[in-house]
DNA sequence: GTGCATACAGACAGGTCTGTCTATCTCTCG
DNA sequence: CGAGAGATAGACAGACCTGTCTGTATGCAC
């Protein structure tokens, strides 16, 4: 039952306080999961997560900025190797494939911003700048594939990428296929 | 800035403490709130709560139940005056009637789903039917608008549904205008 | 009026959570 | 060797939360 070391004790003790965060928080939830249970999953000293971190919503904070910055540079390496024009629908093939992958349990930004009710807790800022990063990108993707409405096709796939996140979460990857297909639509054939 | 007694004290304990229940677990999370909030935003005794719905759990199934008769008969009755083959589009002009209204703050069923990770809780269940019956009525009104892939589209609007919610709650109602654009174009050109 | 159902009021127990603090250990550098 | 930085271990305070329990008040049926 315990999942207990994952993270060798020899990494740095900020590093495996912000594995056990990112694997308790993302499968449980970052209200479910207390410091306690951090510090047993890090193998780690309360005092050492508080020189660290000062308080736990600086913990969750610490551990949205690390999912950011690798979703971040995981989407510009996946895309990059296409030409422009093919980069929005190359982004919806990165989100089947995480919506496939064994441990993919929704979008960790969608939780925390549910599980956090105040929106100016320092993760909720972080997840909306995130958000305008992506837009930024898919704007970016949208007029280089030369739909006649780039802003409005962003925004939809703004949308397409929220749905099929949420959806896939319940009702498995086939929901992530199913926004590649319309942003497919949205970007394919219509030349106009 | 107490939120006071916003219903009246004659009309049964019940519904007091449920519609209590629903400001609260939707304006600040079913966690964030704890009993003794709802208690005292119902003006209610706590024995009389654990009369009624027996534990905490049973309170938020029960909020969440109240919130999904009354989004069907919402749904059914908003689109019942339209043909068929319409139907779909006109859910989502719903959907931004929602998204639009001033105390939308996203979809308390994605909330729940992101606050309570086991996935058994009663709540969870419920919210989990619910997305089946969403999904039947989209699969029906996509096939009365005679699309070539009825399933394939019938997903396709479910993404754009959660998406839209999802995304209006953070980035505001544009963002279901932009999922309605894009159920448009899905669900072809003829209609009306 | 008596009895009963329903509700209020609130104390209380038991648990959990965050955050502080003290004491100890270990490693490295000078 | 010795000092100090960084870590561990864990007790502890204070807050909060759920759920139970006792006692009291109100209203209705008979």
């Amino acid at each position: 039952m315990p999942a207990k070391p994952v993270t060798p004790r020899d990494v740095g003790v900020r590093d495996r306080l912000l594995d056990a965060a990112d694997r308790l928080f993302y499968t449980e939830g970052v209200r479910s999961v207390g410091i306690d249970r951090v510090l047993a999953d890090a193998d780690a000293a309360k005092a050492s997560l508080y020189a660290h971190f000062g308080c736990k919503d600086e913990l969750v904070a610490a551990y949205v900025q690390r999912r950011v910055e690798a979703a971040r540079s995981t989407i510009d390496r996946f895309v990059r190797d296409v030409p422009p024009r093919a980069r929005a629908l190359r982004f919806f093939d990165w989100v089947v494939e995480w919506a496939e992958s064994a441990d993919f349990r929704g979008c960790p930004l969608q939780h925390v911003v549910a599980e956090l009710s105040d929106e100016k807790h320092p993760a909720r800022l972080i997840a909306a700048r995130q958000r305008e990063w992506i837009l930024g990108r898919l704007t970016e993707w949208a007029r280089a594939a030369e739909v006649s409405h780039p802003n409005r096709v962003a925004g939809a796939l703004m949308v397409l990428f929220d749905g099929a996140i949420a959806a896939a979460e319940q009702d498995g990857p086939k929901r992530a296929r199913d926004a590649r297909w319309t942003a497919e639509k949205l970007l394919g054939a219509p030349r106009r």
